[in-house]
DNA sequence: TTGAAAGCGTTACCAT
DNA sequence: ATGGTAACGCTTTCAA
């Protein structure tokens, strides 16, 4: 069923059906309601290719998914993201596509993404410290929204980010409170905005407690289970092995627990662990230490908030989008010896 | 930049720009390198709608996303497939869109996809026991895969799964091997085919085993870290706890865990627990007992099996389709007592 | 080997 | 309040 026959089938004309589907005020409310029936009886659904063609617009947002950064598809982070921002997109008539590239055909994608008009605007995710695609995306005037920021780059555009760097520092203060001194950070890739924050919050926690800061128990790489599980191990077998652990991922802990566990080493009592993304809302109780936090649902309500941001972008893109920030948050139940979480 | 700037740019018609892009033989070669030059030098991409509105196919393939299972989007198993799906989708030029719907508008949604031809396929994910979805999307006539099986439905469909029955049967025999006797299951909805087909082969293991089922053993819902802590902590209550808890997914083993250790219990001595989805690969060595794996990566090689199984679907409508079966597989360290994974 | 023109299903402008 | 028609950018058929 398309324009063409609905329009024949009530005796109007294209225009007219047109205008009465979409909602325009100059048609007869009797002509309206009778193009409406009719058209949900016969299953009338506008083309929306038709559409994008004629309006020029494709109500379409893109992600662009480089290979190398594959694991962003499997963080769990982005599962929830993508459904906050889907969901909101499509309350607003938008959709939403996934491209993959390579992390070198980045610019050709959204070259290609922008001339053949397949997207409205894009989603920019897990930025690098210094991040090219930014200046990329104004060149294109391809309207965008980072999830997360990038430091190093100085022009203007629209972000959404939770507090990295203030969470991990007040996270390290209450291990330093608990009489940790040796507490290690299983970061994640530094070249990464959010991580090289968490690190900057973890050594300025340090710094202010007068506390050394031991490179032994640093390190930066792709969070996967392995890289805690062997990490863990490695730090456990030192002369002076760390007595508190700060992961920068709930999938990473999985693997840290799990050599603490094989050591023959209890947690909470040998070692204390503190993972970033868990979900802690069930723990909550008048005893919770607020830290921080990226559950679950403030990450989907970051992809909504994003969604917002983009469509005023693509709606205006001159529109100056207010800088919006998510307070990071984290409850962690309180507990007299090293804290278990 | 659109066909006609080009052609008029390189005094040729539309249609032979279009047939020399378009890798037809009919056209001169040297016509067609100076075409294919020109086309990158001034950055021109065909316009994706124009051209879907031309040939009648969208090059793209679909998921709806009912809201009423949200927690299939942060499912990190639903991002590894789609991460699969979509790579090798795009190797076959389609794309890949979201759409959210409510769980009753998903029939509108699905016949809308359909009538405004928006994508040529979709991939079905979560099936239920009985799945209506799979009648409804045969009587659309819109091509589709199912991640995973919907046992109830008796006709024809393409699907890919894993062997969740006998990982479960292996993994509850494993249990009882080692002595176990009051193993309890954690299990997902058990209106969803995969949860029910876990709760078949454990089922079948106690039966062969001659072991009574426990019914306070045996827990369905929805797999967050939430029903894992307070089920486990229940259970651990119990005049009789188990000594075992075999749990149906990572997010949910998580708060297990948690659970176990606030109760001052220490895991692999005072209880065992297995979880599903753990990605156990850098466990491995030669002790390691086999019993079942949903790992990260052999669900991203799901989804890319997935995707070529649509493809064809979509190419040929009537193609017999063979199904596919990819063997579940898990390795345990092997250990004396109580077995910790 | 190349080109002219029709057609895909809409929207939007200009009439009436 | 309604209708005719051009335009959107491409593919495809028919002609040359």
């Amino acid at each position: 069923m398309n324009l063409k026959k609905l329009s024949e089938e009530l005796g109007l004309s294209q225009t007219t059906v047109s205008r009465a589907l979409g909602g325009y005020p100059e048609v007869n409310e009797k002509t309206r309601v009778r193009v409406e029936q009719a058209a949900r009886r016969l299953n009338y659904s506008p083309n929306s290719r038709a559409k994008g063609l004629a309006t020029g617009r494709s109500m379409m947002v893109g992600y662009v998914i480089p290979y190398s950064s594959q694991h962003e598809m499997v963080n769990p982070i982005f599962g929830d993201f993508v459904a906050g921002a889907t969901q909101a997109l499509a309350r607003a008539g938008y959709g939403v596509t996934f491209t993959q590239t390579t992390s070198e055909g980045q610019e050709a994608t959204y070259t290609a993404l922008k001339a053949n008009g397949s997207v409205d605007g894009v989603i920019l995710q897990g930025p690098a410290v210094v991040d090219d695609r930014i200046e990329m995306l104004r060149r294109l005037e391809l309207p965008f929204v980072v999830h997360g920021r990038s430091t190093g780059v100085s022009s203007t555009y629209s972000w959404i980010d939770v507090n990295n760097k203030s969470a991990f520092k007040r996270a390290t203060e209450f291990l330093l409170q608990l009489g940790h001194r040796r507490i290690a950070l299983l970061n994640g890739l530094e070249s990464m905005d959010f991580a090289w924050r968490r690190r900057e919050g973890y050594l300025a926690a340090l710094k202010d407690a007068a506390v050394d800061v031991r490179e032994v128990l640093m390190r930066s790489a792709e969070m996967t289970e392995t890289y805690g599980f062997d990490t863990t191990r490695e730090m456990l077998a030192m002369e002076e092995p760390p007595t508190a652990i700060l992961v920068s991922s709930l999938i990473s802990a999985i693997g840290v627990r799990r050599a603490i566990q094989e050591a023959g080493l209890q947690m909470g009592r040998d070692v204390s662990v503190i993972s970033h993304d868990d979900d802690l809302s069930y723990l909550r109780n008048g005893d919770a230490v607020p830290i921080f936090t990226a559950t679950r649902s403030s990450v989907r309500h970051a992809g909504e908030v994003a969604a917002g941001v983009l469509i005023q972008t693509m709606i205006n893109p001159d529109a100056q989008v207010q800088t919006h920030m998510l307070e990071a948050e984290l409850l962690v139940g309180r507990s007299t010896g090293p804290v278990v979480v």
